[in-house]
This record gives C-alpha cells, sequence and structure tokens, in this order.
DNA sequence: GACCTTCCCTAACAAGTGTTTGGCAGGCTA
DNA sequence: TAGCCTGCCAAACACTTGTTAGGGAAGGTC
C-alpha cells in the first residue's frame, strides 16, 4: 500500500481520449498565436471547458507544451531510424528522408509549426532539453549523409555542406507554415518536387 | 499658434540618434525572444534604463514593433525595386534578387527575425496591414520572375511554380535564424552559393 | 440506495503585464 | 539668474496571466 500514485493526470502510460483531443486542441492553437501569446482560457475555450478545467488533465500549460512536441519527436525519430536502418546509399537516405520529413509534417502540421517557432528558445530550459539533443541528432545524421554523398561523388564537392545542411533543414520544416493536410498536394507529390529541384536545380540544363 | 503638435515622439520626421539605438535594442530582443514573450522592462533594461522611460521615446510597445518592421520593409523594397528597374532577364533577376535579400538581413537581422516569427499573426491587424500588403507584392514579384524564366527556356516547367516560389522565399528568409554578421561567409557569399544550389541542385551530373 | 470515480464549474489568488502621471536633474538660451 | 527643453526616474494604476481549491453533477459498481 505505499507508493500509490495519487495523481491521475501527468505523464502516466494511461492516456483517455479526451487528453488527446485537448493536446490536439492546444497545439492547434499553440501553432496559429505561439505559445506564450496564446492563454490557457483560450485553449479552453476552443476545447468547449472553462480555464481551470485543463488542470483536471494536465500539470500546467508548459506541460501541455512539453507532451506535444515529445510526441512528435518520438514518431519522428521512429521514422528516421527505420530509414536509416534500410542502409540506403546517400542520395536514396537524402530521398527518403525527405519524404519521411513531408510525411511527418502531414501528420503533425501543428507540432512541427510549434517547433520552428519555439524551439530555439525552449532548447536552453531544462526541462526542454531533449530538443536539444534531438537537434543534435538531426545534425549529425544530415551531415553524415550529405558527407556520404560527397565520399561517393554523388552530391558535389564544391558546397560548403554546413550551409548545404542549413537549406535542406529549413526548407524542409518550414513547410509546415503553410501546408495544409487534404490540400491540393500530398506529402509524397511536395516531397517528389522539392528533392527534384535540390538536386537537379531549377534551371534548364543545355 | 494653432495645431502645434504637443507630442515630440510617434512617428515625426524628428529621429533623434537615441531613438534610433532605443529600436536596435528592442529588435535584438524581439528576435530572440518573440514580440508577446518580450516585456517592456525587459527592453529597459537591455537600454539601461526603466520601463516607464520608454514612454519618453514611443507610445507603446506596439508602436516601437511597427517602426521596426516599417523601417526594414522600406529598406528592402528600395533595393528590390533597384533591381526591378534595371529589366535583366529572368536568371539575372533571381540572382539579384536572392544577392540583395542576404544583404538586407545582413544589415536588418533582428528585423527579418521578427518579421519571419510574427508578420502571419500581424498581418490581421489593421495596423500591420502594410505586412500583408508587402507580401502580396513579394509573391508577385516572385512568381513573375519565375514564370518569365519558365516562358524563357531558362528554368524548368516541369515544377509547380507556387511551389518553388515558396521554397525560395523561405530559404533565403529563413537564414536570418542563423545568420550572424561578421561570420564565416559575407551575404554575397552564402547568396553564390545558395543560388548554386538552387538553380544547378546539389547532385553530380553524369 | 450508497459509494466512488470521472469530468467539469465557480471563484478566487498572486504575480506580472503595458501604461500613465508627476517630478527632478542637467544643459542650453536669453 | 531665470526659464525652458530634454531625458529619465519613482510610483502607481488597471488588467491579464497561470494556477488552485472546493464543490457538484453524471454514470457505473456493489
Amino acid at each position: 500500500m505505499e507508493g500509490v500514485p495519487t495523481k491521475k493526470n501527468s505523464q502516466v502510460t494511461a492516456a483517455p481520449a479526451r487528453r488527446g483531443e485537448l493536446l490536439a486542441t492546444a497545439a492547434e492553437v499553440f501553432a496559429e498565436q505561439g505559445y506564450k501569446a496564446t492563454t490557457v482560457r483560450r485553449i479552453a475555450d476552443h476545447a468547449g471547458m472553462l480555464a481551470g478545467s485543463l488542470y483536471y488533465h494536465f500539470d500546467s500549460k508548459e506541460s501541455m507544451l512539453e507532451e506535444i512536441l515529445r510526441t512528435f519527436l518520438d514518431e519522428l525519430w521512429d521514422g528516421y531510424d527505420a530509414v536509416l536502418k534500410a542502409g540506403l546509399g546517400p542520395r536514396e537516405t537524402l530521398e527518403a528522408l525527405v519524404t519521411e520529413s513531408f510525411r511527418e509534417i502531414d501528420r503533425h502540421r501543428a507540432a512541427v509549426a510549434i517547433y520552428q517557432k519555439e524551439s530555439r528558445q525552449l532548447a536552453g530550459q531544462e526541462r526542454f532539453a531533449f530538443l536539444a539533443e534531438s537537434q543534435r541528432r538531426f545534425e549529425k545524421t544530415w551531415l553524415e549523409t550529405l558527407e556520404r554523398g560527397v565520399a561517393e561523388g554523388v552530391f558535389r564537392d564544391d558546397l560548403d555542406v554546413r550551409l548545404t545542411y542549413r537549406f535542406v533543414r529549413d526548407t524542409v520544416w518550414v513547410a509546415a507554415s503553410w501546408y495544409r493536410p487534404g490540400g491540393q498536394h500530398s506529402p509524397e507529390e511536395i516531397a517528389r518536387q522539392y528533392l527534384s529541384m535540390l538536386l537537379d536545380g531549377i534551371a534548364v540544363r543545355e
């Protein structure tokens, strides 16, 4: 009879449906207004309840943000790791990573938008150290892929690799700010066109 | 003796040096913390004064933001208009616009970062309608240049022009989030490498 | 029917927010 | 010396913020 958990919320395994709905709602509002500019009353409005009621499900506004970002990053890395484990060549790895990224944007549009807007400031706080950790793995993964491609002669060797990395990274993720699921282009189609631009350029070859 | 201006601040022509310094300070803090998350007390701290003292120079926190963005956009369009008036071909126009953009990032790094973070929400407010206006001109300019290039056969015709526009736009401006003046690369060098990627791709040609 | 759990409401609190008002010191002008 | 303008401080204001505590209704279980 010792150590019986008294709190039913926080990040326990149990995740009632309502909890997920509220997180999705919060993510939408965070993405649209920015985390700091979003009041818990507005989240509650969108969820059809009052501000105080949110605290039955969550410990704090910050813990909502943390859970949203954690969930997204966990799933993102599941996808990335599957790609990396496949042992593809550099070009195919890059294509698969980009495609996977656009699929994640399709699934976690709001979370990606939040991540892109707030991650820099948040990464400093201890609570959000996992953001910095993820960013390091991200950079390492991409740089290795690009450098391997240069070494194998499939990517140009006259470009600054870090600069290339930044352009690839930014252009992929910033798509979350304009992408709308169910729109004209599927994630795969966007990935295909983006890869075509990135690999072959937009100029006509003579 | 009628209509004598009683307020010395607001956006009158007179712009004492101190005013510019304060705006630069505010821009740095806005860019780093986000507009909403920035308190006037923190701006005042960075400027070595107290919060209330800011109101001798400015009407409100919002008016600081407006002046920062207005100043940046005015100078940006001065540069763009000079390029467009030159009557260059589509490829040369694109190269000049991109180069000019990186120069603006070099000069107005903080303002660009703010613009990129906040412009979407702000554009809805009447006070910041000039942001939406600028965005329309921006899109029109880029789309025309790209379409002209496709028509003249210098840009590929198998790419979605709007998608291309978004990628170009985002990748250019997002650079403001990592660019640091006085760093390893000059604006011109970054522009050169970026244009090389965008026009010719990163893949090695066989 | 009694009890318990789930989920939300009501009402309030303390801290932090942008902003205003009045005043004061220093330098310039007459 | 007297007056004025510039630039800032000191102190407060009204409001919004995230968060808490107690209670109550609905539904299931014994």
